[in-house]
DNA sequence: ATTCACCAATTGAACGTTCATTCGGTAGGC
DNA sequence: GCCTACCGAATGAACGTTCAATTGGTGAAT
């Protein structure tokens, strides 16, 4: 094992004991010395590898949305046609935070605290940034109603955030009828209607 | 002035103070010291009318959600046709959170965080059954789409709260066409296009 | 009309705890 | 011998909460 893994595995063990933290208790509720025990480090450790517990938690974002960006340009058939890749880029991205539950739990958290006002990606996040440039492709191409991009881009991403947090809590039954149903109406709301 | 607006002057300024500070500063940065300061109480009073920051702030989002919900009942002017009233509720939700800002960030700030579990109206808000209710009718009238009223409410106050967001934000400029075009949208979505 | 007992409202200094952060030190690779 | 990774007890500031003391108003008794 290299030592750069080594590193790598401290840090992230320090990141996945942060990331469960905050979900169960909010950043309010998670001490260091918690986040330095899950992770099975030394207090001292995490500011080896992190200036302050800010920094920590905005380092945290930062690597959780590089990594599902990275899942979501997986797997998009661009032969397929544009209604079909849009299914399935909304539930993919539904059903990366059914995965990851933690993830969804500590995104909705952090960009309704005022860390998101300090974070270096905001406004130009990759993953917002691959949703925005899948629907300008759609509404090039006259697929999708005109709209500013990037407007277009946060409405479809809060459906998807709301439908799995619906979910989650199980106020409402979420199954695959009702899932399908959410994502046609978001496609019916978008989509270009004109001339039929 | 009657005793009780005495007191209820002073639970207001708490509530008032409460309300700027958690917004600016999330509830981890708003110590009780400050909330006292800026109400003009003493710090012991706070605890004359809350059990503990907790509860202020619990109470604080029933508050809200209280004020909130009988303004959404005002002005609904039932002779009108159902796609004008959608429309108009959907603009004065939205422009409820222009105004009041604050209230907003705060609860998108509660409900992602661990007090939103331990809060009484949980999954019977009374703001959000005005939604449900006037959507239900809907459905029952053949003017939208069959779905879980639940979870089309939900749907479509997301779709408010998130338009709220991004346009106080600055990232996208929502002028009246825009806004136009995302209540657009979205009742496109939702509306019973069957037989047409 | 005055006194007094009572209580709710209020104060702010003080308390004990918790927490983020620091730092002197160890271990091992180069 | 130096540097990097790592440890964990120690530190001190910040915080939520408490509480003894003060005030001011109300009403019953005289």
């Amino acid at each position: 094992m290299s030592q750069e893994e080594i590193i790598a595995e401290k840090k992230k063990a320090i990141f996945a004991s942060t990331l469960e933290l905050v979900r169960e208790n909010g950043f309010h509720g998670t001490p260091m010395s918690l986040v330095a025990k899950k992770a099975g480090v030394a207090a001292g450790t995490i500011y080896h590898y992190f200036e302050s517990k800010d920094a920590l938690i905005i380092a945290l974002y930062s690597y959780l949305r590089g990594k599902m960006a990275e899942e979501m340009l997986r797997d998009d058939d661009q032969t397929l046609d544009y209604q079909t890749r849009f299914f399935n880029l909304w539930k993919k991205h539904f059903h990366y935070f059914l995965r990851h539950t933690d993830v969804l739990y500590f995104f909705e958290q952090f960009v309704n605290s005022p860390y998101y006002e300090r974070c270096p990606e905001k406004g130009n996040d990759r993953c917002q940034n691959i949703i925005a440039t899948f629907l300008n492709e759609g509404m090039e191409k006259g697929f999708l109603k005109q709209m500013n991009g990037k407007l277009m881009s946060i409405l479809v991403n809060s459906s998807v955030v709301t439908s799995a947090k619906i979910h989650l809590t199980g106020k409402v039954e979420i199954t695959e009828t009702e899932l399908q149903q959410v994502a046609q109406y978001v496609w019916d709301g978008i989509r270009n209607n004109q001339g039929f």
